[in-house]
DNA sequence: CTTAAAATATGAGATATCTCACATTATTGT
DNA sequence: ACAATAATGTGAGATATCTCATATTTTAAG
């Protein structure tokens, strides 16, 4: 991890006008590499962050071992704002996926920034979208089988008619089996929606897929 | 659904410190009947609901059939407030379990509510604690067995050693079939570890149960 | 009190998903 | 360039969970 110095995203941040305070006398612009913990499990950050370029991935581990992808983190969202409202909040591991930049404002500042008005809605809105999401996730895991998230998340990721992702970080999202998750792409290839094509795969017939991912249908 | 008018509850809500305008002027008292729907799934409300007594559920149907209950709503929480904050959400059906009353602040007052930094900070809690608890339950339900989820819900649910709930609304919750749930429950009738009592389950082996559920261990 | 609707119950067979064991290929650090 | 580690791939058998069909009992509505 490294801390920029002078930078110029400092003077003209995205947040600084939520707050009412001069918030450049205190963010710092903190530069992670691309597999980095921004934030170890169970040890809460003493940072709140805001990230500008790159993404990470949310875990958390179970007692039983296996692992949980919670989520991706994208530019322009926070990491650390829970703890930042709940002390008692348990911190899950964020890993970056690349580099990533992102302002850092101290937890020293907490109780200025808790009681900006524009920033606290603006992190209500944040939450909001991230509860909806989560629970979408939730409902639609419970309701329906690995087939259809898969082709929902495989157009979602997709660049192109290339699909490429890491099988081990898809089964850790998706929450299945390394082996089923195979099984699964396997039997997309024998029904000609996708080809292998060495690493990657191609999707062949994309309106299957929209079709199995449409079932889902979150609003 | 009934509009009482005149109660006491209203001048002396548990809501109003934390608005800086006369919240008592615009704030009403709403009290549902068992079984009624506060919010209809698709149908955003008029109101910010703060349940003061009783108990609701959130449902939300999918495209297959299958209706999830994603979460029991407790006194002092809040009803409506992802609609108020995004237009654009899509609303989830909520129904009383019991008689239910609370406070309604009309979406009329939306600007202003959402100026006050005291109400803001307490959303952003209460909206952070959504967030964490949905997060465990998708995490869990994915990476445990209905065994270990049933035997947490029962302990947290059992009136003493007697387990009542209804099979229908358990099996929308743990997100399982009907017919999966009862296969568990037997099996754990089988174990020794409840008893069939007429329309009751009695809990006869607690740390069989704690056990059970200690797996999943949350923090 | 009667009837319709909801909830409970159970069997049998299908499917989704997991575990484990093991082999092969990338990727990464030194 | 080499060794260690991570990621990929496959088979076989086990288990968790679902679907459907059908019967009985309880609850709610008129």
């Amino acid at each position: 991890m490294q801390i920029l110095k002078n930078h110029p995203s400092l003077q003209h941040n995205p947040l600084s006008h939520l707050f009412s305070f001069p918030i450049h006398e205190v963010i710092q612009l903190h530069q992670f590499e691309r597999g980095e913990w921004i934030v170890r499990e169970g040890t809460p950050p003493n940072y709140l962050f805001y990230v500008l370029e790159g993404t990470a991935k949310i875990y958390m581990t179970h007692q039983n071992g296996k692992i949980s992808l919670l989520n991706f983190i994208m530019p322009f969202e926070f990491i650390g704002e829970m703890e930042l409202l709940q002390a008692s909040f348990y911190s899950k591991g964020v890993q970056t996926s690349t580099k990533v930049t992102c302002l850092a404002i101290p937890y020293t500042c907490r109780d200025q920034i808790l009681e900006d008005p524009l920033f606290l809605r603006h992190l209500c809105l944040f939450l909001s979208e991230k509860t909806a999401k989560m629970t979408i996730k939730y409902s639609t895991s419970l309701a329906f089988p690995l087939e259809n998230r898969l082709a929902e998340f495989i157009l979602q990721t997709a660049d192109g008619d290339i699909y490429k992702e890491k099988h081990v970080t898809v089964c850790d999202y998706l929450g299945v089996s390394y082996r089923h998750l195979l099984h699964v792409l396997a039997q997309f290839c024998e029904q000609q929606i996708l080809k292998k094509d060495g690493r990657y795969y191609r999707i062949l017939n994309e309106e299957a897929l929209q079709k199995l991912a449409g079932v889902l249908q979150h609003q």
